[in-house]
DNA sequence: TATTGTTATACTCTATAACTATA
DNA sequence: TATAGTTATAGAGTATAACAATA
């Protein structure tokens, strides 16, 4: 007879008393579900947050962008290559100030953030469907409290 | 880590609303205070984590970390010689299958993750100090209904 | 001098294929 | 054949220093 494979019962309720720990498997397996979703249209969570930050903040610069998603300057650069070899982006000097760069959508990058945030909403509803709505805004905003309280 | 300051009105409330932005933010900001507090006794999250889970579950296996902790067998590895050259951690060949290596802490392994897990917590109380028990303990609750959910 | 964007680069984290030894 | 652990390696993510153009 075979051995059939049970998994062993394991003692985890010290890690799982840590906000941390619960905090970070939570945020995994959701964005492991974003992910999934978001393969038919090839964007990475960072780059959805870039193109909707931008769809919502036209004219948007680089360093505002890199404050807003804690990205550091040098790791924006080839994101926004990438973004605007898609034709997703588009880049104009600022005539007053020529060192910073305004970004907007192109009409691709409309599109396609449209879509995105569909996709992107579908998957949040999916990911928190064994809790209620009410349960949902809760947890929301418990989450922005422990966050904003330490910026 | 990028500095926190966002000198300008964005408009930020499209990614506020979705559960995974909001869960990796908090999650980002309470391991980076929890890696600031572990800076004295050198431990990074999962060495922690793995510490703590062979504390409270002897003889456990590299397999049975992997599956608790969601880390793939290849990674697992350079984590366990590390712990072990710090003389944290022993391995001992499983006789009845030696394919098997049962891990159990040594006593500087017992004497750090007793501190470590002091540590953790002071870190924890401290990133949950502006929400009431009752509210992290919701928050835990909600949390682990996600994770567990997916899984 | 200070700031925006950039290059180069390094270090960490995560992922895949393939090997070994044991069963 | 299957499993536990390992090696090698590649890719992604994140970090610092230093530079050019502009203010």
């Amino acid at each position: 007879m075979v051995k059939k494979n049970v998994p062993k019962k394991l003692d985890l309720s010290y890690l799982e008393s840590l906000m941390g720990y619960n905090a970070r498997r939570a945020a995994l397996s959701i964005i492991e579900d974003f992910n999934i979703r978001m393969v038919e249209i090839q964007l990475k969570p960072v780059e959805f947050s870039v193109l909707s930050l931008i769809s919502r903040n036209p004219n948007i610069s680089a360093k505002e962008i890199c404050s807003a998603l804690f990205i550091l300057p040098p790791n924006i650069v080839s994101i926004l290559k990438s973004l605007e070899s898609r034709d997703l982006i588009s880049r104009q000097v600022d005539e007053k100030d020529k060192r910073q760069i305004a970004l907007s959508l192109t009409k691709n990058g409309k599109s396609l953030i449209k879509k995105a945030e569909k996709l992107a909403m579908q998957s949040d509803q999916l990911t928190t469907q064994h809790i209620t709505p009410s349960e949902r805004e809760q947890l929301i905003f418990l989450l922005k409290k422990i966050y904003q309280a330490a910026a």
